[in-house]
This record gives structure tokens, sequence and C-alpha cells, in this order.
DNA sequence: TCGGCAATGTGAGCGTTGTCCACATTCTAA
DNA sequence: TTAGAATGTGGACAACGCTCACATTGCCGA
């Protein structure tokens, strides 16, 4: 045959083909409008192909999230252990969740009623990890940082806050202002 | 006829039964299994009747997520302005979250891209009540202790953290740490 | 009082989805 | 080389969101 490039029929990293389009996707339409079947066919693959890779579309999107946890962590993990760390935490929070809403809302949101899922473990990683970046914390700082952060980002991916030009000052105003009301 | 109680055609009251409906079933099997179908059979009547009193099932969970809102205002509208109201303020979402998880899920994960949304109003109405009820602190003060509450209670309800016997000791500790790590 | 219209409910049906199945193709190790 | 594991295909099924034409009921003006 001479046909020029026929797709084979193995894709070859189709597990990680799928990721890309599910991420895509849900960037793109967001998480409503991602199907099994879009991301299979953005794949160029079958609708049942998917299955070879995921036991069903919340082992999917569970490996999303895990990789959006992974990401974070790397973010946080070239943070300097400065004073001002548990500000650069929350920016850092309020960066990602701009970059990637849509990733954002699916880590936060994803149901977790059974604790040993797979975000629930890398969310938890996630957070053990910031505790070894930043040892001259505690653990509640760093728990309190992170709650933060997300309910910031939360706040503002829904629509329900602007942080004005400055973000990284937005934050900074808001710890200050409820470490003092709360003192 | 004397048939003792067939149902009459015509419901009396079917929007809130439909909310009711929804409500129940969204703690009960949560949001992935809450079909409009099913919450039409859970009220009794036929899966195309929840279109005359809601555009879409979307338009369906919004009045839900804006009835959260309302409740979560009402349940802080009760609160003493004292020295520790952002104590409370973020135990209240903890307990909130507690009671109604599905609720509280829905409410946070509610996709409003577009700022006009019930949801994002009633959000926005639930922050600015805050406001009134509590004029003593600073915007940024009850801005923040609103996304640490609900940070926190996302933690929690993903399983990601769980607090000891007292709650509110708890929340305590994590806001006078990050207060004194950020000072 | 009655007649008609708006409001509200029904059942059937369309297109899409998640998932499974039998089968086809390719890769790999013995 | 060849058997079996891995990976892909097309077709099917039930459930879903949603729409339509039609049925039933409540209510208001003549």
């Amino acid at each position: 045959m001479l046909s020029v490039s026929t797709s084979p029929y193995h894709h070859g990293d189709l597990r990680n083909a799928l990721l890309r389009s599910a991420r895509a996707l849900l960037e793109r339409s967001g998480e409503a409008d991602l199907s099994l079947r879009s991301v299979a066919r953005d794949a160029g693959v079958s609708s049942a192909a998917p299955y070879r890779h995921f036991a069903d579309k919340d082992e999917l999107l569970a490996a999303l999230a895990a990789m959006g946890y992974r990401e974070l962590t790397e973010r946080f993990g070239s943070m300097p252990a400065t004073d001002g760390a548990l500000t650069d935490l929350v920016e850092g929070f309020l960066a990602f969740a701009e970059a990637e809403p849509g990733l954002f809302r699916l880590m936060f949101s994803y149901p977790c009623t059974r604790g040993d899922k797979e975000p629930a473990r890398a969310g938890r990683a996630a957070l053990e990890a910031l505790q070894h970046q930043l040892p001259g914390f505690s653990e509640e700082a760093l728990t309190g940082a992170w709650a933060l952060g997300h309910g910031l980002a939360a706040l503002i991916v829904h629509n329900q806050l602007s942080p004005g030009d400055d973000r990284r000052e937005y934050v900074a105003a808001i710890i200050k202002a409820a470490a003092k009301a709360s003192s």
C-alpha cells in the first residue's frame, strides 16, 4: 500500500492522548459538555477505546484531577520559603485557577465521598508536599493558607469577586485584615 | 366517584415539591445520580412535568444552589458580632457542609461562567448580607473568612482533612496560626 | 352560570450519553 | 513462528435531557 498516512490501528499512547484531549475540551467547552465520546472523537478513536485505559468516565476525570494536583505541587515547589510565602501560596492558587479554571473546578469539586479515590489522595499528597517544602510553617498555617487560596480562587472563578489590578497585594490585604480582625 | 385518593391531575405545588425531591435525592444519591427524571419520579409526576416550572435541569440546580445560599445567610444572620465572629463564621461553613454536603458541593461547584446566573447573584448577596450583619469587620476580613470557611469545608467534604473533636477550636487554631505566620 | 383561555400535566419520541459485547488487529514473548 | 495478551472497532442497550402534540384542570369575564 502506498497510502501515505493511514493512522495505525494501535495508537501508541492513547491514555495520555485522551488526557490531553479531555483537558483541552474541559477548558474549551466546560465540564458539562465533556463527554467520554467527545474525548474519544477528539483523540480520533472509537467511543469504546477509552475503556481500555480507564474503567469509566469517572476514572478519567480522577486522573485529570490528580494531574492538576501534581502540577499545583510543582508550582509551589519552586517557591522560596520567605516571610511572604503564605501570601505567595494563596496567590499561586489564584494564578492556577485563572490559567485553567476548568481543571481547577474539576479538582476542587470532584466528589470524593470515598476517601480512597485518587484525587483525594493526590490532594492530600499535595498538602503534605507543601509541609516538606515549607518546613518553617506550622501545619495549621499551611492548611489555612491552602484553604484560603482555594476559597478565594473559587470566589473568583465563580464570578463572585474580582480582585483589582495587583492580585498579590489584594491577597496580602485580605490575610492582614483577617488576621487583625481575629486577633 | 368514590375512589378515595386518586392524585389530582394538577399537583398544586409542584415547583417546591420538585425542589424538595431534588434536595433529598442530592443527599441520598449524590449529584452524579441526580437526574431530572428521577426527581420527577420521586415527586410522582411525568418526566416532562418539571419543564413547566424550570427551563431546564440547570435552572433547577441553580434554584437549589440559591436556596442554599439563602439558608447560609440566615444561619449567619443569627450570629452575634463578638470578637470571635470570624471563627464562628468559618465554623458555620463547616457545620453547613457537614449537614448537607451534597448541597454544599452543588453551591460551590456550580459553574457560573456567566456572572448573571442566579447562584452567582445569590452568592454575592450572601456575602453582602454578611457585611450588613457584621458592620464591625472590614470587607477584606469578611471576604477572607468566607473564603477560609469555604476552603476548609471543601477540604473536609472531600475527605482531605478531618478536624478533631472540637471543630470550633480547630478553626480558631488555624486562623491564629495563619495570622501569626503572615504577620 | 357558563364558556373559553391559560396553566399545568401526560405519553411518545428524538438525539446523545455511558457502558458493554463480540470481534478485529497488532504486539510480544516463548 | 506462533499463541496469547493488549488494544482498537462497530453495534447495541438503557437512561438521560428535552420537545412535541395532546389531555386535563382552574379561573375569569360575559
